[in-house]
DNA sequence: AAAATATTTAGACATTTGTCTAAATATCTA
DNA sequence: TAGATATTTAGACAAATGTCTAAATATTTT
């Protein structure tokens, strides 16, 4: 729950997953979207993976990710129970 | 947007926000509710005051505050919207 | 095998964040 | 009007966060 709200509070990593929602990208695309160092972009990929709202998989010498939205569920229902 | 999310990344502010759901309470009666300083109190009010989830009027020398979970549909909306 | 490419890890650094104590402001009560 | 109560504001400080450069690791290509 913590690491949940804690990696959709960065509009950075927002971004991300938004981009992420068209299609999977490498590390590499994702860092070529943003104005940011490759490790800075390695940096938040990795707080998302925690989250568990990306998985990575390993392609040669790239790494491709990919959103995994079902983890929201539990941010969703947070919500909604507040709002009640 | 960033300040909603931000708001919510902490765990006493979201503690806060369930306690609010179910009655108003004064920032004395919240403060009470948690083992940190009344000053510390009052920024995390001041913090969800400022993303639009709680309000706050004076009551004499008391302050009440009330939660506001309209501007949550923002987060809701941006949630589904990732899911697709 | 060496060079090139893709990515992460390590370490440094400035900014932001959450906490505290002390002081200020405002309201109520005797 | 004093004193008590409720809350915030100010300022300090340690910890967390986001960024960077340099170096390490792994894979592919020549």
């Amino acid at each position: 729950m913590n690491s949940l709200f804690k990696a959709l509070n960065d509009p950075i990593r927002r971004d991300i997953l938004k981009h992420l929602r068209e299609k999977d990208l490498t590390a590499g695309e994702i860092a070529g979207l943003f104005d940011i160092s490759r490790p800075s972009i390695s940096h938040h990929l990795e707080i998302l993976r925690h989250a568990g709202l990306v998985s990575s998989e390993k392609q040669g010498q790239f790494i491709m990710y990919s959103i995994n939205t079902t983890v929201l569920d539990e941010v969703l229902e947070w919500i909604i129970s507040l709002k009640g």
